[in-house]
RNA sequence: GCGGGGGUGGCAGAGCCUGGUCAAAUGCGCUAGCUUGAGGGGCUAGUCCCUUAGUGGGUGCGCGCGUUCGAAUCGCGUCCCCCGCACCA
């Protein structure tokens, strides 16, 4: 075999040219059937790492497949630069700021003059977008790069689409207008998101209900997270070293801690504080509780932190431990309550008030479950944190509200919370309030408030009626695992509405609302559809491209009136007629709550349903070695360093088979280097065999061919899930062995036809993984045209034998093998072989029926006895114990195929061993050994 | 906390739905022999423990309990890991 060292440098180039100059993977549209693939465009605002690459090849690999496959396929891509990131990024540049300059340098971006231009957002995407497309092409992806485009405004073709997009939502009513709760920057007047964070990374704003207890001429407002036990109020809470505001809010006086005053300033309140209270001078007051029109005593209570909520706290006992415990504490504690001129009976007088049913923790959760815990004081902080989250726990999924609760007895608890919280707002007796779940700091090292904005817009994906869209288009789209399909399903349900916009950063503007920029989630929705006409409408004068436009080629509104003239509108339309809907979309698992919902979501607002979706694919998170890929460990590996160190088609054989389904796959770096040689060892065998050998048809031949279609089959079924790493494993080491086996067999002689065809239909299965060196081998085997315009290779059904009989031989060769070392024969002379004596086949033949229906040794030995067997009963009951326990007994081939499949191989085991070999049935013979023979089990004599 | 997905041999990763043929595919790594030969090459064999003329036995698929003649596979409980939980691309 040549030792030719391929220069697959060269042989990447070579190809990729040539796809290039043969306009490969421009598609067009035509008589045949379509595929249209796509994968999220990338948000570029830095080199990609080889994590894009996992999810990108598996639509890659699949577009090619699919292409072998006799589909006219579509695969295009866009940038994505919507947001606020590049922006950001832009600014930072500018002031150079030392993290930012580290992230350039790290990228290698040190030169000023270049600096300079990264000043500008513009210039991110003129700079990153190429850079993308040069990874992508030096690693062999078929891309129709005539329909690349990028986001914004600052491609007004694009932004003319996503205009059209939302004056669609806006008409059919699911872009709507509210007030929107966000963590705020106060300093930089910004929404802070999870990445602009220093500190609380996950933090969000938490809804509390402000009750108002009238006293006097003012409201106590005593802020809960638990609006439905209102009517379990025993008392209030204030601590009593806390100097609480009287405040004008809007229109009346509220007490509230200083903290409070402020935040409630920044929720469109007007706040005036006009006075204070002292914690101390409000005990021993009582308060008239809303609705319930109760009056309650308010008792001093050191948990009371002016920080959260209002500092007041209303006080249920039967489902709160910590006011259950802050009871107990005071009645404990004469001394204080004697400052407050109480006396403990005005603590006994308290009755607790059960309000809910919570199951198994009774009618006074609280109680019991510190009883249970063993809580014995309010310090007992661990422990009561624990006992409010499972009191939170059962009572709220779990319960019920009990007829204390007036109109609310008998409801679910889960139920109760909504209404009672919307009674309260609608009577005014309470008011909502917003507070962060925890302390969030922005980069800007500004403590963050939570903000409401007003005039916010949203898309509306709470409204029933566009979930029952999005259901039914779930419900017909083929998934990419399937499992990922409950996920899906619970987030229709589970979203809500989408504030959509922004005020800053690039972006497309409102069109009814300017001053709106439409934000990067719900701008790349539904803009596969303009890949399908991107290309033409690059030729189209920008002012002509206007809603009436989109209106005729995507709605084939024929009433629509074109500007641009009717011959590009027309090819435009048979563009979009022809590519949608699309076929497979393929993004990593975490953008299912997001991207692919609101995917969905939105092309069931704007399109017919003939043109919704039809498939979906979602992997895993990449790791490197074993490892999570993270800055911090320093290895995220740039997408360009793969193809540059392993080769490109090592790499995208080493990430296709790195997992597969929604696990995370592993790029293993140790595979990528053992993968290029034997990708070259792939070539010289084909090179080698190709047309080689003989023309007679051999038994073995039959297995090759059988094996061959058994694994076009299940790489094929693979293939259609895609399954990668399984059909790669098929594709590749399976076959690859096969042919290993087959040549072995048959003295390095195989028949001529089916060695080609083996040959031929491994090159194809591989071109969607390794396009590069299959197109270099398929030249070298003197084919014309590209491989990726091959068919795949058909398999036959009946050509695959159901009992492998190689499997037999190789055991005989493995179990010659394993005497030859126990007996420390080097060299055998002779070596004996004697089929299994024929009773046992009929033993295993009655056993194997006889234990389809009774594993009981009694019966089934009783049954073997009935029989003629019972001659050999010694060895007999031997072998049926031992069956019995291993529960089932092995298929065999049987008598006359295994003696029929040992006389082929005769000559085959000769050449192996450089030795006689004599085939005998073990009747026929006088050695001792060879009555140990048993179906599928030769038995054996080597000297 | 809520929802989803997982925990298999040195590593990666099949198997689990449809229980037995599973000491558990395949690959990587490692070991040995062969290619008559020096450095990402190929071929063959081995790679849980003990034992052995090809065998037999033990341990074993996060942990515990259970169902069953029989469990990596089914049920219950438990621990751990990953993803998402929103305005962030």
């Amino acid at each position: 075999m040549a030792d030719a060292k391929l220069d697959i440098k060269a042989i990447e180039k070579k190809w990729q040219s040539y796809w290039k100059e043969h306009h490969t993977f421009e598609a067009n549209p035509d008589q045949r059937k379509k595929f249209f693939v796509t994968f999220p465009y990338p948000y570029i605002n830095a080199y990609q790492h080889i994590g894009h690459l996992f999810t990108l090849m598996r639509v890659e690999a699949f577009a090619k497949y699919k292409r072998l496959q006799g589909y006219n396929v579509l695969f295009p891509q866009g940038w994505h630069a919507t947001g606020s990131p590049i922006v950001q990024a832009a600014k930072r540049v500018a002031a150079r700021e030392p993290k930012q300059m580290k992230i350039m340098a790290d990228m290698g971006i040190t030169d000023e003059a270049q600096l300079k231009k990264f000043e500008e957002p513009q210039y991110w995407i003129e700079f990153f977008a190429p850079e993308y497309k040069k990874d992508y092409d030096t690693l062999g992806m078929g891309i129709d790069w005539r329909r690349e485009f990028h986001t914004t405004s600052l491609n007004p073709r694009y932004d003319a689409f996503i205009r059209w997009q939302f004056s669609k939502l806006r008409e059919k009513g699911y872009c709507i207008r509210g007030k929107f709760p966000v963590v705020w920057d106060p300093k930089e007047q910004v929404p802070v998101g999870d990445h602009d964070r220093i500190e609380g990374e996950g933090e969000t704003p938490q809804e509390f209900t402000l009750l108002k207890f009238k006293l006097g001429d003012v409201y106590l407002m005593a802020a809960t997270l638990r609006p439905e036990t209102m009517y379990g109020q025993t008392n209030l809470w204030v601590n009593p070293s806390v100097m609480y505001r009287k405040a004008a809010v809007d229109s009346e006086l509220w007490i509230v801690s200083q903290e409070c005053a402020e935040k409630l300033a920044q929720q469109n309140h007007s706040v005036k504080i006009v006075g204070e209270v002292a914690g101390r001078e409000l005990i021993g007051k009582r308060a008239l509780a809303p609705v319930v029109e109760r009056e309650i005593v308010i008792l001093p209570a050191s948990f009371c932190d002016p920080k959260k909520g209002t500092g007041i706290v209303t006080s249920v006992p039967s489902d709160a431990p910590d006011d259950w415990m802050g009871l107990v504490d005071l009645k404990n504690n004469p001394a204080e309550l004697a400052q407050y001129g109480l006396h403990p009976s005005d603590i006994e007088g308290i009755a607790i008030i059960e309000i809910i049913d919570s199951q198994e923790l009774g009618r006074r959760a609280a109680i019991k479950v510190c009883e249970d815990m063993g809580i014995t004081s309010g310090r007992e902080r661990k422990k009561l944190e624990e006992a409010k989250k499972l009191v939170y726990k059962v009572g709220f999924y779990e319960g019920t509200m009990l007829e204390s609760c007036g109109p609310y007895a008998g409801m679910k608890v889960e139920q109760a919370k909504e209404a009672i919280k919307q009674v309260l707002l609608k009577k005014g007796k309470a008011a909502l309030h917003y507070e962060l779940t925890g302390r969030v700091v922005s980069r800007s090292l500004t403590e963050c408030v939570v903000k409401i904005v007003a005039d916010q817009w949203f898309l509306d994906y709470g409204n029933p009626e566009w979930k029952s869209f999005a259901h039914k288009c779930l419900g017909n789209l083929r998934l990419y695992p399937d499992k990922a399909r409950q996920q899906f399903d619970y987030v229709i349900d589970w979203l809500r509405a989408w504030a959509c916009t922004r005020e800053s950063g690039l972006g497309t503007r409102l069109p009814w609302d300017e001053q709106w920029l439409i934000e990067s989630l719900s701008d790349s929705t539904i803009y596969m559809a303009f890949y399908t006409i991107s290309h033409i409408l690059q030729s189209v004068p920008e002012e002509q491209i206007d809603d009436a436009l989109f209106d005729y080629v995507f709605l084939k509104d024929n009433s629509a009136k074109v500007a641009c003239g009717k011959e590009n509108a027309d090819a435009m339309r048979a563009e979009f007629e022809y590519w949608y809907p699309l076929d497979f979309r393929n993004s990593g698992k975490d953008l299912i709550q997001n991207h692919l919902v609101f995917f969905i979501f939105n092309h069931t607002a704007v399109f017919p349903e003939d043109k919704w979706p039809r498939g979906i694919g979602v992997n895993g998170w990449v790791t490197v070695d074993g490892q999570k890929m993270s800055k911090s460990l320093g290895n995220m590996i740039p997408a360009r360093r793969v193809a540059a160190d392993y080769g490109a088609d090592a790499s995208r054989f080493t990430i296709l088979s790195g997992g597969e389904g929604m696990d995370d796959p592993n790029w293993d770096s140790r595979l990528a280097l053992s993968v290029q040689g034997k990708l070259e060892q792939m070539y010289l065998f084909a090179l080698d065999c190709n047309g080689r050998g003989r023309d007679g048809e051999l038994a073995i031949d039959l297995w090759m061919r059988s094996e061959l279609h058994r694994i076009i089959r299940k790489v094929t079924a693979s293939m259609e899930e895609t399954m990668f790493r399984s059909a790669l494993q098929g594709i590749f080491f399976e076959l690859t062995k096969a042919i290993r086996w087959y040549l072995r067999r048959c003295a390095g002689v195989p028949n001529k036809e089916l060695i080609s065809q083996v040959i031929e239909a491994q090159l194809i299965m591989l071109a969607p993984f390794t396009p590069h060196i299959c197109e270099e081998t398929w030249h070298a085997l003197g084919k014309k045209g590209s491989i990726l315009d091959a068919s795949w290779p058909a398999y036959v059904d009946s050509l695959i034998e159901e009992k492998d009989s190689e499997g037999f031989i190789s055991t005989v060769l493995d179990d010659i093998g394993q005497v030859l070392k126990l007996t420390k024969i080097a060299q055998p002379k002779k070596i004996m072989l004697f089929t299994s004596p024929l009773w046992k086949y009929e033993l295993f033949g009655l056993l194997r029926q006889a234990l389809q229906e009774s594993h009981s040794p009694k019966d089934i030995i009783g049954r073997v006895m009935a029989t003629k067997l019972k001659r050999h009963s010694k060895d007999a009951i031997k072998i049926v114990s031992s069956f019995i326990r291993k529960g089932n007994v092995p298929d065999t081939l049987g008598h006359e195929k295994e003696l029929e499949a040992l006389t082929q191989a005769k000559g085959f085991l000769e050449a192996e061993f450089s030795a006689q070999i004599e085939i005998a049935r073990a009747e026929d013979s006088v050695e001792e050994k060879a009555k140990l023979a048993s179906p599928g089990k030769p038995a054996m004599v080597v000297a």
